[in-house]
DNA sequence: ACAGTAATAGTAATCATTACTATTTAATGT
DNA sequence: ACATTAAATAGTAATGATTACTATTACTGT
């Protein structure tokens, strides 16, 4: 993977917030700044750092693939209201059944926890 | 939610399966047999079904909204490589401090171990 | 500086899903 | 059984996120 201004500029979008931006969203907050930067570089750029591990997607249910600029391993809270996410910051851990397991190797785990905010509680 | 034929045949088509099939898996199982069922209505029934309880989305990265009919509290493995999905019967448990969040309540949860299945390891 | 190749911009195309509307059908009361 | 009413469907059009395409630009090693 070279070096582009671009995708320092969508690494650096993605890590700078804790609101697990979309790839609109991305494009969104750059492209004033930068009216040249396509939306499909957008796309392939989130898709491949995404592949390098230098950050995380996140699949909520609403559609749009999310991006965490924060690797570590950590569970997410997303409101069936507003679909915010919130961090959690627990590690999540793999059983050793699963670690067992014959039928399949797991490298990597996700947990998201379904509810609602505070703002959207009824 | 009236009762109708085709939720029926939906319902069914999701519940008697272990693929964690999508719309258009359900859709091509059943029209062959219902050549008048709408994918319009596959989509609309699987939403309604699922916000009934009686089936439960899985969200996997793959774009594609699959269902699971086996409504219990278990996990789920997906294979990086051939994107199947296998059931993992593991009940994950909530920890107490997210039980105890004042910014938040959950409701439900769902974990998804993502790696490699016996015929996609390299 | 140059060649080679990865990356971009801008646009068109794709694919899953939702919306729309006329028609059908399940549920309810007479 | 029959009429009424509202929910559900079929078929099609529209939407929205994402990917593909192609000519051009810009890194990187020699």
């Amino acid at each position: 993977m070279r070096y582009s201004h671009q995708r320092e500029l969508i690494l650096e979008a993605v890590k700078s917030v804790k609101t697990h931006p979309t790839a609109d969203m991305v494009y969104d907050s750059l492209h004033p700044e930068n009216p040249h930067l396509s939306l499909g570089t957008v796309y392939r750029n989130l898709a491949q750092l995404a592949l390098n591990g230098d950050i995380t997607p996140i699949y909520t249910g609403d559609n749009k693939v999310h991006y965490d600029g924060d690797t570590g391993a950590h569970c997410h809270f997303v409101c069936k209201g507003c679909n915010k996410i919130i961090d959690i910051f627990i590690k999540p851990k793999i059983p050793d059944s699963i670690l067992n397991e014959q039928e399949f190797t797991v490298e990597e785990n996700k947990t998201i926890y379904y509810g609602h905010c505070k703002e959207c509680r009824v």
